[in-house]
DNA sequence: AGCTTATTACAACAGTTGTTATGTTCAAAG
DNA sequence: CTTTGAACATAACAACTGTTGTAATAAGCT
């Protein structure tokens, strides 16, 4: 086992103490607790806390985007857009741990500038992500023409976040199925004719 | 000057620091730094820091809750449940420091079952109000029958949450008027016809 | 074997936190 | 005038924080 897998592994520890206790909650000494070791495999993987913050922020964040990418070969048309959107909605329940950890480093970036401009990059990679995909779509001639497509893309991404976010308040409040069907409902108006 | 008066100061206050420095930075020498005064005003107007925490919670919420049945009553037809939702959108600069005040604390309410039940329950309040006006509507023929009225009142709000929550991480995501454009994009499909 | 480096443990640090107790001020009520 | 209690200040409390330094252990290599 090398440095890197180590390493994931503080950082996998990291998220379940974030999803459980919360961000402000979880101190170095919770982190080594979870991961059955002293604070000082903790400190020994990760400079200071604001390293080992924005290494656990890209990864979380990563992943999605991967999944994404992945799921963009993997299929054609209109349901490559849905299917990508899909992947980030916490449609399982352990989807739901993620999303927590997400919303826990939004709160925690309220008056911190540098996380603020970390989320400005992600969500602008998330964007590209999709404004690509919907030029492919335009390009086949399956979405209307003269589309503001980075405003498409930022409306289905906030579209996604709310409906995540308020899953991860209230789990009950959206079925699967049903966060699926706002996403078709908000994608469908885009289609020609 | 009576004792609620002065306790909404001490409130106002943390509002303040929240909003510059995050939710987990405003301790209670923070706040009482902000008020130009002692602990002593702190302590003396809340218990605890908990209490502190939920009376501001409450007091963010009920006040777009206010606001939004003065505009009930203000307009007709389908406007009156497009403007409540403008209402709750970060359309003015000075709407941001209300929705980062509020994107801290769901952060915060991560792991803490108490404050998530908090939301829930406000949540809740905010859906019955959508709920109440989409039954008029429906009454008045302006939005199609048969409509699962929660659910539809549920996807706007998660709509609204999601813009604001865009435009709090960067504010030049979303124009007021490209906000409100989305928002009507999301009513129209209810409408008849 | 011995040497080297990575990994882990542990203790101590200075600072901050919420909370509590005590002291002070001061205006209104008796 | 005396008394009462609210409003505020101040200081101290124990608990917890991130960070650092030092020592012990394990692993790999020659």
């Amino acid at each position: 086992m090398g440095f890197d897998d180590r390493r994931a592994e503080v950082i996998q520890a990291a998220w379940r103490v974030i999803a459980r206790e919360g961000l402000d909650r979880t101190s170095m000494r919770a982190i080594a607790q979870e991961l059955g070791s002293s604070t000082g495999v903790v400190t020994h993987y990760f400079r200071n806390k604001e390293e080992l913050t924005l290494f656990a922020l890209e990864q979380v964040f990563e992943f999605v985007v991967v999944e994404m990418r992945a799921s963009a070969e993997k299929w054609q048309g209109m349901e490559r857009l849905e299917q990508m959107l899909f992947l980030a909605l916490p449609l399982a329940v352990s989807d739901r741990d993620d999303w927590k950890v997400w919303v826990a480093f939004l709160g925690y970036s309220i008056g911190r500038d540098r996380l603020i401009q970390e989320h400005c990059k992600r969500y602008g990679i998330l964007r590209d992500l999709i404004v690509e995909t919907l030029a492919e779509l335009q390009a086949e001639g399956l979405i209307r023409a003269g589309l503001d497509l980075a405003f498409e893309a930022n409306a289905l991404i906030a579209l996604v976040d709310g409906i995540s976010m308020s899953v991860v308040i209230n789990p009950e409040q959206f079925s699967a199925s049903q966060q699926q069907a706002l996403v078709v409902r908000a994608v469908d108006p885009l289609r020609v004719g």
